[in-house]
RNA sequence: GGCCUGGUAGUUCAGUUGGUUAGAACGCCGCCCUGUCACGGCGGAGGUCGUGGGUUCGAGUCCCAUCCAGGUCGCCA
């Protein structure tokens, strides 16, 4: 049965009406949340968006419309019309916003039935990834997923009334666009009436925001849809959305003082939380040293302290040898950890070669004593030392990781952030947030033999790096920043360079010749022909700043149609194959690999 | 591509050293109930234990292979 809404207009959403309404007549349209029958009597709690109502149907409505409630089950959508009752004090629901009054019911049409569910949808949250995509229309209806969704659009709103305000214009750059081989894997588009070309999908607006400003748009925003074709993490889907921007006649300083007010103001209207501005700065190299990482969390300490002049030419062949290479042994200082058992002490080890760190060194005072698996190779001298330098005390336990620089900070970067989880040291109502700055400009890329952009070829380098950038490339600094919350980079960016001529030497470092970045980015070089102002900007990743503010865990929460592990959505059954035809218009041919 | 964890009823899970007919909660179906709000009461249905193979007198449980899902490393200029 599915009855029409003709001659019905809802009065208002569920949780719109309040003691204020009693008496009047209303019609009240949802899903029907919960069904309590009573024989004669039957409460319905009635849902939309805003939340629940109670409905009572008895006697006051039609022996026909009675039996039509009978038969009404959950996630029926029904529309009531009826009379707003104040409820009696010892009737109140002290747990619904509306639990003081209720619909008493004139007459019911069923709108919609629904057939039985895969699942409830109050327990949406605790059910297993795969159905909750396939069914992600039902799971769109819990609480949690309204919440998240509502939240997103109140901090898109936010974003672009703040950027509106500071003088920013939103400006949308195209989808389909020239593939560039640097970078991230572009999801490929083929153009019919070109045969044998391909459009790239934007892996950010960069290019164009760049082209934009030397137009004169002076202050850029976007929000922006972006592809990026690479392996799918809890906190990284294939296509997600920046918070785009970028801003002529800056240096670091303006973009990063705009956006600390941007950030005050989401926090303080969505949390009702003050940030304290200016955030903490750190340079890159300062947050390996101290943390193994260049997102740290700073909500706790247990920060990484340098061993190795302690170790070197030590007896322990290990820490020595590794210090003698190059590489260095640091450690970590865990609080009340000294009492880990074998066991467990194992299982840090498993965890560290992860990252590719050989071993784990462990170093415990336990009831006066010293227990560590390397004390044989330890003099009383170093032993001393050993204590003094991680500032170990009674009942702590202190980690090593002796390895090149690269693999001792993303190990112990890494077990720094699991023992402080493993010993609930993070607060999770705390907000730190931290400019990482100074960059390196190159890495080297071994497999290439060349250097390689850390952030990306237009970034600028510091003003005073740029005499010996071809003689020390390596040591160069770059003008770029990232905005780090609790250990999550939320986005990132970079002063950019406005000189033909330190284009050309950047370019020269990353092995293109000239012709090569014509081809490659000819339209952005030649247009810098033209007058550039010196620009520079930042992006956001908007759905990890929902997952941050929400406190979720991964971002698929913060997407109304995410895709699962594989890309794929169990919804719509994206990606497919598709007809010859098609194909054939493409002038495509399939070479997929033999099956097996 | 590597590693880790998991896959048992519609859902979330339990299932002992391998041992009769694989359980619970919620949901679902039927009946009863005029003030419930996680309503309650009575009764009922529902499972090729992801798939294939092996070991065994006997496998949800052990072994091998494989598929699927999630996490993670690589990757993400």
């Amino acid at each position: 049965m599915s009855e029409l809404i003709t001659g019905q207009k809802r009065s208002a959403r569920c949780t719109e009406f309040t003691e204020a309404d009693v008496g009047r007549d209303v019609t009240v349209m949802g899903w029907v949340d919960t069904r309590r029958d009573m024989g004669k009597i039957i409460f319905v709690d009635l849902r939309d968006r805003s939340g629940i109502i109670q409905v009572v149907i008895d006697d006051r409505v039609s022996a026909e419309d009675f039996e039509k409630a009978s038969h009404i089950k959950n996630e029926y959508v029904i529309s009531v019309e009826g009379v707003v009752n104040k409820r009696e004090d010892s009737k109140v629901n002290p747990k619904l916003k509306t639990g003081t009054i209720e619909v008493i019911a004139k007459s019911v049409r069923i709108l919609s039935e629904c057939d039985t569910l895969p699942f409830q949808i109050e327990e949406a949250d605790q059910v297993g990834d795969q159905t909750r995509l396939k069914y992600r229309y039902l799971d769109l209806r819990s609480k949690s997923m309204q919440r998240n969704l509502k939240l997103k659009s109140d901090i898109c709103h936010i974003t672009r009334n703040f950027f509106h305000d500071e003088g920013f214009i939103e400006v949308e750059t195209p989808m389909l666009n020239k593939s560039t081989p640097e970078g991230a894997r572009d999801y490929l588009v083929p153009s019919r009436v070109n045969p044998g070309m391909f459009y790239a999908l934007p892996q950010s607006p960069q290019l164009f925001k760049q082209i934009l400003m030397l137009s004169g748009y002076d202050r850029y925003i976007q929000i922006a849809r972006c592809f990026r074709d690479e392996d799918l993490r809890a906190d990284r889907q294939p296509e997600f959305t920046q918070i785009d921007m970028e801003l002529s006649f800056v240096d670091e300083d303006d973009v990063i003082d705009v956006n600390e007010r941007y950030l005050k103001k989401i926090f303080k209207e969505i949390k009702g939380i003050d940030i304290e501005t200016p955030f903490m700065r750190m340079t890159y190299d300062e947050a390996m040293r101290r943390f193994g990482s260049d997102k740290p969390d700073l909500r706790f300490g247990m920060e990484l302290t340098d061993m190795s002049d302690i170790f070197a030419g030590c007896e322990f062949k290990v820490f020595a040898d590794t210090i003698a290479k190059g590489g260095s042994v640091r450690t970590i200082t865990v609080p009340g950890a000294a009492n880990y058992t074998r066991k467990q002490i194992d299982e840090l080890i498993d965890f560290v070669k992860i990252y590719k760190a050989k071993g784990l060194a462990s170093f415990a005072i336990e009831n006066g004593e010293y227990k560590s698996n390397i004390l044989r190779f330890m003099s009383e001298d170093i032993i001393a030392k050993v204590v003094e330098r991680a500032n170990a005390k009674e009942g702590d336990l202190v980690l090593f990781v002796a390895d090149t620089n690269e693999v001792v900070f993303a190990a112990l970067g890494a077990l720094r952030c699991e023992m402080a989880k493993r010993l609930n040291l993070i607060n999770k109502d705390e907000y730190k947030f931290l400019w990482v700055v100074d960059f390196p400009m190159f890495e080297w890329d071994e497999e290439n033999n060349r250097c390689k952009a850390v952030h990306h070829p237009f970034t600028a380098p510091k003003d005073e790096d740029l005499s010996f950038m071809e003689e020390r490339p390596l040591d160069v600094k770059a003008k770029a920043y990232d905005i780090v919350l609790n250990g999550t980079e939320l986005g990132g960016g970079s002063i950019r360079i406005h000189s033909r001529e330190v284009q050309r030497r950047v370019f020269n470092l990353l092995g293109f010749t000239d012709e090569q970045a014509q081809a490659r980015f000819g339209f952005l070089l030649d247009a810098f022909k033209y007058g550039v102002p010196p620009h520079g900007g930042l992006a956001y990743g908007l759905d990890r700043l929902v997952m941050l503010v929400l406190g979720l865990d991964t971002i698929r929460d913060t997407i109304a149609f995410p895709k699962d592990k594989s890309a794929s959505c169990q919804m719509s059954e994206a990606p497919n194959v598709v007809d010859e035809k098609q194909l054939d218009e493409l002038h495509i041919k399939l070479n997929l690999p033999e099956e097996q």
